[in-house]
RNA sequence: GCCCAUGUAGCUCAGUCGGUAGAGCACAUCCUUGGUAAGGAUGAGGUCACCAGUUCGAAUCUGGUCAUGGGCUCCA
């Protein structure tokens, strides 16, 4: 959508003069124009990208002439063009072939010459050429004209893309360019369209910039939780529950720290925390409308004892169809409900922590950030329209101490209206008045996301960025106007009427198991010391030295440290180095020397040798590292 | 769900032409009492993801299933 960020304090300087490689100016009279980026090094990469994949396109059809070609855009980071060769299915193997390939197009140092042709004009030449994709396309273009792209082949052929461009402009530009993988894609990115092969590229200006890029995709994978979650034993899955991760008692400690952290805040802010039900009747499901329009992800199935084959003595009874929750808020809808509730209740906050179950694709599933079993810090406020502004303000405020405490940024934005909403402007205008008014209160700087909210409500959008600049959707504060209505909830007003409360969806970490994997990835596993489910780790020198290994790993734990006591008879190096894969903060090495003077030898994950220092010392530094800083 | 790739010991990976399995680390026992990133010896550990098929014979070839990984409009 919005591709600007008000708040971006990335430099909006000017762009220089790129002699050394002529200079990436794209050529003028496209539809996606250089307004569009925030600054001019964006703007040629993205003309740098979109040529790149015309370039790829040549390629493909110089090795299989009767591809079929559907659309190439410019994305963040490279490119991709999607594709349907007949008779023929590429895989990784391919890439090296259709890289080569384009080098030849690249060398040949092509120009990209733009024009402009009447729609028939387009339709036949693109017929002529069996390209059913741009035909469909051109067919449902809204213009008179369209601009084609035209690069001419020494041999004296020629490649005649669609395009609105902008390129840069020659081919020579996109030296620095490979293909990094090949997937499946639907046209029009709907599953019940033909799927087409798409092939990922990234390119950039100069060789060193591309090399870096690949060498960031190392790191990140150095940091991948999944790597790091088995390294540091903090979950595992198995093949008998896909998408449900087992949480080992290192990742358990940390996944219950947070969780028991943010019950304890809430209540503390007025919440009323609650447990609710895994299984319901599908009753409940039809109520909220999850099970007309989620039926797909619900995990249900019939109630009583059934052995296989059983399935077809069901037919037309009345067995009564049981599924488990995707969320919390339809039972917290029953809570509400369960009495007469009166305008002095309000705001009522309910707080859930819950298990929750969504049956997604098989093709989804992702480590911790995709899964079917999860929880979230998931709560719902029932307030009347004139208190959503203090509740949002008091949520906005909370969401920035949280994250701020992980070191994490945060960009917000207002979602409003979308197209196809619930209830009439006038709610609308009231509704999205008040998410602003607390936006403006906050004293924040926001964007606007117009059109983004959901049909029964607008939202905030919190985009929190990671050590390495990746965006993550987290928390949420979203209104809803519409299970208020579907499950009638009422409360009594002070002028002794009936009165609909809205109600306000929200979470802070969002699916614990998604911000377990992210800040796995935000530390790369070297979470601080508070955090750590082991934050120090005694080793003994020799067996001379047991005695007052102990001693210092009761003097820690006493003071509350969450300490291991390795008297195993390895080397110290040994033990230094077992414990280093673990990340563990601090190593307090004992030996006879410490003995002798009753300190500890510490050696800490970040910086390194500390020296010695007494046991009183050491236990109140570690103490003081592990308040909670929020 | 769909496309591509992958699945061999707890982990990381070898395994040639089809001839019933190998390394390092980890683990166990013993030796070693050693001062800041791997001390030594011995040992145990595998239905080669699962199920079929081809074959005298399958980790290897074929088909299916399951799981994992990458992806499935950041608009010509």
């Amino acid at each position: 959508m919005c591709n600007h960020h008000e708040n971006d304090p990335a430099a909006d300087s000017a762009p220089q003069d790129d002699a050394e490689d002529g200079g990436a100016l794209a050529q003028e009279e496209h539809e996606m124009g250089r307004d569009a980026f925030d600054n001019e090094d964006d703007y040629r990469l993205h003309c740098l990208r979109h040529s790149a994949a015309h370039v790829l396109a040549q390629a493909i059809l110089q090795l299989w002439p009767d591809a079929r070609l559907a659309f190439g855009p410019a994305i963040k980071d490279g490119f991709y063009y999607d594709v349907d060769i007949p008779g023929v299915t590429l895989s990784e193997t391919d890439l090296e072939a259709i890289e080569a390939e384009m080098k030849k197009v690249v060398k040949e140092n092509q120009p990209f010459e733009q024009e402009d042709w009447t729609k028939e004009q387009a339709v036949a030449y693109f017929a002529e050429k069996g390209q059913v994709f741009k035909v469909e396309h051109i067919g449902r273009l809204p213009v008179e004209k369209v601009s084609i792209y035209r690069n001419r082949r020494k041999d004296g052929g020629e490649f005649v893309d669609l395009c609105g461009g902008p390129h840069v402009m020659r081919t020579k530009q996109a030296k620095n360019v490979k293909l990094l993988k090949v997937s499946g894609a639907y046209w029009l990115g709907d599953a019940k369209n033909p799927q087409l092969q798409r092939v990922y590229g990234t390119v950039w200006k100069t060789k060193e910039e591309l090399d870096q890029y690949l060498f960031r995709l190392e790191e990140a994978k150095k940091r991948d939780h999944r790597k790091l979650g088995a390294q540091l034993d903090l979950f595992m899955f198995h093949d008998w529950a896909p998408g449900a991760p087992f949480w080992l008692p290192r990742g358990e400690f940390i996944y219950d720290l947070l969780g028991s952290r943010m019950r304890k805040l809430l209540a503390g802010s007025g919440y009323d925390v609650v447990k609710t039900p895994l299984v319901f009747d599908k009753k409940l499901f039809e109520t909220s409308g999850h099970w007309d329009h989620y039926q797909e992800n619900l995990f249900h199935f019939p109630e009583g004892h059934f052995l296989e084959g059983d399935a077809d003595e069901l037919e037309g009874t009345d067995q009564r169809i049981l599924g488990l929750k995707p969320m919390n808020c339809p039972s917290h809808m029953l809570i509400f409900r369960s009495r007469k509730r009166s305008y002095r209740e309000l705001p009522l906050r309910i707080h859930d922590q819950g298990v929750l179950h969504r049956n997604e694709l098989s093709g989804a599933l992702s480590g911790l950030t995709r899964v079917r079993q999860f929880s979230q810090d998931d709560g719902h406020l029932f307030c009347a329209e004139d208190q959503i502004a203090d509740e949002v303000a008091a949520l906005l405020e909370l969401i920035d101490r949280v994250y701020a405490a992980f070191g994490m940024k945060v960009e917000v934005n207002l979602a409003t209206r979308p197209e196809k909403m619930l209830g009439d402007d006038a709610l609308w205008d009231r509704a999205e008045g008040a998410l602003q008014e607390a936006l403006d209160r906050s004293g924040r700087s926001y964007g606007i996301h117009k059109g983004d909210g959901a049909f029964y409500g607008p939202k905030i959008d919190f985009d929190v960025y990671d050590a390495l600049g990746r965006s993550h959707q987290c928390a949420t504060v979203q209104l809803d106007y519409n299970l208020p209505i579907r499950f009638d909830l009422t409360y009594v007003g002070a002028d002794n009427e009936l009165h609909r409360p809205v109600v306000v969806h929200r979470a802070v970490f969002g699916s614990f198991e998604r911000f377990v994997g992210i800040l796995i990835e935000h530390y790369a596993g070297k979470f601080p010391v508070w955090m750590c489910p082991e934050q120090v780790r005694v080793m003994t020198v020799s067996e001379k030295s047991l005695d007052h290994g102990a001693s210092v790993t009761k003097a820690l734990s006493d003071a509350g440290v969450r300490v291991h006591f390795d008297d195993g008879d390895s080397k110290i190096g040994y033990k230094i180095r077992q414990c280093h894969g673990m990340l563990v903060p601090y190593m307090a090495v004992i030996g006879e020397q410490e003995l002798a003077d009753g300190t500890v030898s510490i050696r800490s994950r970040d910086d390194g040798d500390l020296g010695t220092m007494t046991v009183e010392d050491f236990v109140a530094k570690v103490v003081s590292e592990s308040v909670l800083p929020f």
